[in-house]
DNA sequence: GATTCCTTGTCAAGTGACTTGAATTAGCAC
DNA sequence: GTGCTAATTCAAGTCACTTGACAAGGAATC
């Protein structure tokens, strides 16, 4: 987007410039908050400096092709879904195949369903949701633990799911509900790729 | 960090101490981050210093039950809450086919994931979930609303999903998330059973 | 009562993540 | 080239949180 409108003037066009340019930003700061890196990490990674992706993130400032593509580059995502249009869906619906990508690691990818919670000032949500799909062999970073909750539901693919002491087997249509205290961890024990729903709550009350 | 071996005996008990601290440090923490509180903030209410705060959140010293009264008091919650031990062990895995059912009305049956453990305010525990199976002409009971957030994923068949004022049309694979605060309510569409993997919380915060 | 030890609590300084503003640079129109 | 605009940088500022040194208050021991 972008220089496409430099040409100045152009009243009515301002507003829904600028309204995609904040969705722009958006959408960067929620790849770059998913995959837990910083400004500054984001930054040494695409060659440019922390302020400008701060201003980038905030619509301040439309960022050249050439620096979007290389941010999109390192987040893992495409150009694409940061301009996808709302389609009247957007925020309840999520399409099979037309949700956001998140590069996890060369074996994993997730898709996003409701990463709200990582952006601020909406405060009052609970769930986050998104859907890991996991080649053969592929497996989660270490065994983690934290608070809040868990629930999945496997829908393809043959996992071992390990929670706290205990080690399970979960082929298609098995589910699980955990806490989060409990240390957990996933592989992909078939051979084909397997796909989790997944849904956890960042507290317990 | 470890006063583990701080001379003085009790050896065993020293360890569990420490680490029933720091979940209650985690669980403070967590009530006073959903209800969109900073440590400044929640100092102010609980007239404490900031530091304090920091401390109790991470662990590095135990509250004083004057302290702990007020902080619960602020936050809406209750000191029991802030103690429960975690019952995770049973009840993690929930196999296809081996699900608890639950009879909704003719055409409708329900598959309980976390549902026995989750009634109202169970204390501990806010994700509740379960899937819905829907015969062909078969629909939820009136659009209802209430507070809470609700997430879901279509595993088969074809649904009309209503929320607020609009209505989508999902099918196997399509996902979805809303504020139960907006009335809510679903049909299926299609010819055959469809089936519905549903999570919610019976909480925002 | 005084001494020692321990722990909650405060203050002030420090850190890390992000934002803002002034100055610089690149791109394009003329 | 000049002149404009918008992207980009550097440095300073802010905000949320953490750390460390120290004071205040108990309880156990002398």
């Amino acid at each position: 987007m972008n220089k496409i409108d430099t040409h100045n003037s152009k009243g009515g066009e301002e507003r829904s410039t600028a309204t995609s340019l904040l969705r722009l930003g958006t959408r960067l700061k929620l790849s770059r908050q998913t995959r837990g890196l910083t400004l500054k990490a984001l930054a040494a990674a695409a060659n440019c400096s922390e302020s400008l992706l701060s201003k980038v993130e905030n619509g301040k400032v439309s960022p050249s092709l050439p620096m979007l593509h290389r941010l999109v580059e390192v987040l893992g995502t495409n150009i694409g879904w940061m301009f996808e249009e709302a389609d009247g869906e957007e925020g309840i619906v999520f399409r099979a195949g037309a949700r956001p990508l998140i590069a996890l690691d060369p074996l994993r990818r997730g898709e996003g369903i409701s990463l709200e919670r990582v952006i601020p000032y909406s405060p009052g949500h609970l769930l986050q949701c998104n859907i890991h799909h996991i080649e053969a062999g592929g497996e989660s970073a270490g065994p983690i633990q934290h608070a809040g909750e868990e629930v999945g539901y496997l829908l393809e693919g043959a996992i071992e799911l390990m929670v706290g002491e205990k080690t399970f087997r979960l082929s298609a249509g098995d589910s699980f509900v955990f806490d989060s205290e409990l240390p957990h961890w996933y592989r992909n024990v078939g051979d084909e790729r397997a796909s989790i729903f997944w849904v956890n709550t960042p507290a317990t009350f």
